[in-house]
DNA sequence: AATACTTTTTTACATAGGTTAAAAAATTAC
DNA sequence: GTAATTTTTTAACCTATGTAAAAAAGTATT
């Protein structure tokens, strides 16, 4: 709980009032292994930081499995479209381990915003981030093959390398576990 | 430069006084055909709206060019984490019509946002659209094959359809344009 | 330790899409 | 309207990665 407004305020110092108002609207969510925190369809009432844990973001197109992206301790996560437009989502956000959240709702949030400028200015630097990482992940996308692909994977996420199977990590990567295999076969 | 005005209220309603600081900061820019408007390694110092024209956002990699979106009129853009971070361009820039924009400087921008609750507001609904806008490209580019994002692009694209080269299409679909050939030979 | 369950690797085969080169078609310039 | 240029298509060949099924390795449970 108190992490969550830590890491706001270093996206950018939220006033002392905005600080005050913050605090009771936050609500500590927890989750079981394998718990679904959204499903598919569902409206995505929350934007929540991950205290402890890890959860997957993710959906089934065609027999198939895409993992957008993977959220661990001290990040902030929602279904993004979802969120911010109360629409129903079609991704599915599930806990890979015991997961412990702090959480904000959508109206409660959206209020914040409305009554604080620099709660206001945090949002939307928050957004920004989300939007730059998605751009750097397409960027990704494109110009690198799958073993490029698995070698970022593990740099960028070697503290996270012993809890993510390699099925879903193949998911990750958009391919299918027997190419993720042979990737690694040939090392 | 008042669409420009008129588009930002459209993401939420400006305040008069942000309204009214808003109009001399804007300037309008102009490019001819081919003009590069912003460099790779280049820092991107504005945010741009399309008044009129064409522009492609793309980078070389390995002998492959790949274009990461096309803007055309009452659009927004910019070089989203160079412009937010100030930071060097990985992207290249150009004109692919005769274009006129709207422009608005970092510095201004970013002063706006300070000053002005509803332009920050403004801000945060822009930069939140471009994340989800990216979420959804992420998705499509996972789930499809080739034949499918053509697809997918000339129905959310008809209106650009005479505008864009098959090769620029290709790039944009991330694959060659002989490809792009067999896919429409096939129909 | 033996059984069951899950994860990962291996093999065989099929397909999508890359590369290169050349031809054909369309567009632009003079 | 002919030549020059650019864009698009076609063909031949090759590689990466998908699918399916089986084997192997690893983990958990009693």
């Amino acid at each position: 709980m108190l992490d969550f407004i830590k890491y706001l305020n270093e996206f950018s110092q939220l006033s002392e009032e905005a600080n005050e108002d913050l605090l009771p609207k936050l609500r500590t969510k927890s989750f079981k292994k394998g718990q679904i925190i959204n499903k598919e369809e569902q409206v995505c009432k929350n934007l929540y930081f991950i205290d402890k844990g890890l959860v997957k973001h993710y959906y089934h197109h065609k027999d198939r499995v895409f993992i957008l992206r993977f959220f661990s301790e001290t990040n902030f996560f929602t279904v993004l479209d979802s969120f911010v437009n109360q629409t129903p989502s079609q991704f599915i956000t599930i806990a890979l381990e015991d997961t412990e959240t702090t959480a904000i709702d959508y109206s409660d949030f959206d209020e914040l915003c409305k009554k604080h400028h620099s709660f206001e200015t945090s949002a939307r630097k928050l957004f920004t981030m989300a939007a730059v990482v998605n751009l750097k992940r397409i960027k990704e996308m494109f110009d690198a093959d799958a073993a490029e692909l698995y070698k970022e994977f593990m740099n960028e996420n070697h503290h996270l390398l012993n809890r993510i199977s390699l099925g879903d990590t193949a998911s990750y990567i958009g391919i299918s576990q027997v190419t993720l295999s042979r990737i690694r076969a040939k090392k």
